[in-house]
DNA sequence: ACTATAAAGGTATTAGAGTACCTAAATAGA
DNA sequence: TCTATTTAGGTACTCTAATACCTTTATAGT
């Protein structure tokens, strides 16, 4: 059990982002990811085509098909690339993601929105080029 | 999508022994306060029966019975709580959870870590008392 | 053109949180 | 003692992320 939690879905969007990055401008296939990665091909694969509509990749298929990173790609944010993976970030409310409470007033004030803004930060700060 | 989420049985865990707490020395019934949450009465009795077994609250059966607040447990921390409810916590470790990584060094770096440690100390000092 | 390869995308299975339902055991009150 | 009520606890259903499988479509290389 860990407090702040990333998704497999995230995990295997950020790394294949950067290995793209690094073996720029080499085409990776989905298969040579989840090996480097020890993820799973089909939930790799599943990842890659929200990456591919949402035009962070290009993808080629055939034989030496694979993926490669969008020349603007490197200045994306690790906000973006959750938010396409995982959905859109909602950074306000209780961190329960209630919408009714017994009281009035949030148990935990706005001491845990204000950690879960710093994360939102650190991941609208970070982008695929700082691992170059 | 909330970047730190906690669950229903967490919810409902802190918000009842809070409950309990203000309403002191009242017994309160798993339908009681079910329906002053919100919640599925279902759910919240499992969630009893861990805190029960782990000595939190004492529950009386039949007609007029419920939960209480054990006497020294206005004390116990909502870390605690946390860990009864959903099991021992990891506060180190990639927030991928995994145990491979394809590079040497963590992408987040620890700052993620850092924020994790922040979020489990204001757990672990926060305690029901406080909510008096 | 043919063929092998790899992504696209649909469907199905698995694992876990949350939910619902049912029976047994305890107990307060008549 | 009897009855109604409430927790204990087992089982089963639902929903979603993750995983797996399979068919279709595109394409590089011959
Ligand atoms: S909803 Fe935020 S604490 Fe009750
Ligand atoms: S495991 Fe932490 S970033 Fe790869």
């Amino acid at each position: 059990m860990s407090l702040i939690n990333f998704s497999e879905g995230f995990f295997i969007a950020v790394h294949s982002l950067i290995l793209l990055e690094k073996h720029k401008p080499e085409r990776l296939s989905a298969k040579f990811l989840a090996q480097e990665l020890h993820s799973s091909q089909a939930h790799l694969s599943k990842v890659f085509q929200k990456l591919t509509k949402a035009g962070v990749v290009t993808s080629v298929r055939g034989p030496a098909g694979g993926f490669v990173l969008n020349k603007d790609s490197e200045e994306i944010t690790f906000l973006d690339i959750y938010e396409i993976v995982e959905g859109r970030v909602n950074i306000s409310g209780c961190v329960f993601g209630k919408s009714y409470c017994a009281f009035t007033t949030c148990i935990f004030g706005n001491e845990l929105n204000k950690l879960t803004k710093e994360v939102y930060d650190k991941l609208n700060s970070t982008k695929i080029s700082d691992f170059r």
